[in-house]
DNA sequence: GTTAGAGTGATATATTATAACTAATAACGC
DNA sequence: GCGTTATTAGTTATAATATATCACTCTAAC
């Protein structure tokens, strides 16, 4: 495959992205957001972040427990599931509702509830950041005189690389 | 309770809704749905869709278990999964994945996927019938040229009754 | 170094969902 | 009606997801 005879889109992720860097990058800032906070971010949840960071992709929380049991010991169900409350909690990853599954959240500083595109064929998960959805969401949802705190928004589809030409 | 005291608003359901009524033209609209499908709207169906338009709440399956074996005999979670999985694919009912619970779907008629207003104080759940909702999440995706094929959006806060003054 | 609180370990259990096979029932062609 | 076939439902077992509770350990603050 050449890549110079490919045309380079923005969302063919893997010809333009280090995801070493990445994954870095996130840390850090869940460093640096922990601080400000006054939070401790330990070995565990450094560890289970950088797990959850490894793949664009929802990784599931058993799946999360066997990876950490490669690397620690004493590891079970709750200290998954408490470590990925800690960090939901702290806006550091998401939860995917339709898949009982979690992804770092891309944008960990502005309050948020994710919403993301979610390809049903290869996996790969985007946090969409357009500001206007919970905009129009919350107009839809004033006709109904409804107060929002929690939106869930995961479209299910195919992304580009997976629809057929 | 005085009704002619109150003010009529659209949101308070209980002061204007006939909820048997309701559950009836639910049965029967799915009966007709069925019907034109070529599809079996059996015994053990139409009480589990029955169970599940029982309140304007999200039910879980479990739940649905329990209230069936009230009414039935041999009654496993296959029979309620199994079930559900019927209605879902006629587009009776939806899941709510942040719930992990079941309602009937108010517009079994158009082809879609739900837009669901959720109330965390009083449960009551609500289908939007914005359909200006799927042109807004389709113009987002189409920023990514992502294709989307089904739209899970599950907005949780307060009706306007379990809103504080 | 003591202590209070946060973090983690360990064990048990609850909740949600599916798999695989069998029996009953309805629909269909004759 | 009668046998054939496909659909529906029953049965049993198990997988996948998640929480509760209590005990032990570490750390930061004093
Ligand atoms: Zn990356
Ligand atoms: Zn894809
Ligand atoms: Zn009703
Ligand atoms: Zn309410």
């Amino acid at each position: 495959m050449s890549k110079t005879s490919q045309p380079k889109r923005k969302t063919e992720r893997s010809l333009k992205h280090n995801h070493d860097a990445c994954i870095q990058t996130a840390l850090a800032r869940a460093e640096v957001r922990c601080a400000q906070e006054g939070e401790r971010f330990t070995g565990l949840r450094r560890q289970v972040l950088e797990l959850v960071w490894s793949e664009h992709k929802p990784a599931k929380a058993y799946h999360l427990l066997k990876k950490l049991s490669d690397i620690r010991s004493g590891v079970a169900p709750t200290t998954v599931y408490r470590t990925l409350d800690f960090l939901q909690e702290r806006g550091l990853v998401h939860k995917i509702e339709s898949l009982n599954a979690y992804v770092g959240c891309s944008q960990p500083n502005a309050e948020h509830s994710g919403h993301f595109l979610i390809c049903e064929n290869c996996s790969e998960i985007r946090e969409i950041e357009n500001s206007k959805i919970s905009a129009w969401l919350e107009r839809a949802a004033q006709d109904e005189e409804f107060k929002i705190k929690t939106e869930t928004v995961e479209l299910l589809g195919l992304c580009i690389r997976c629809q057929p030409a």
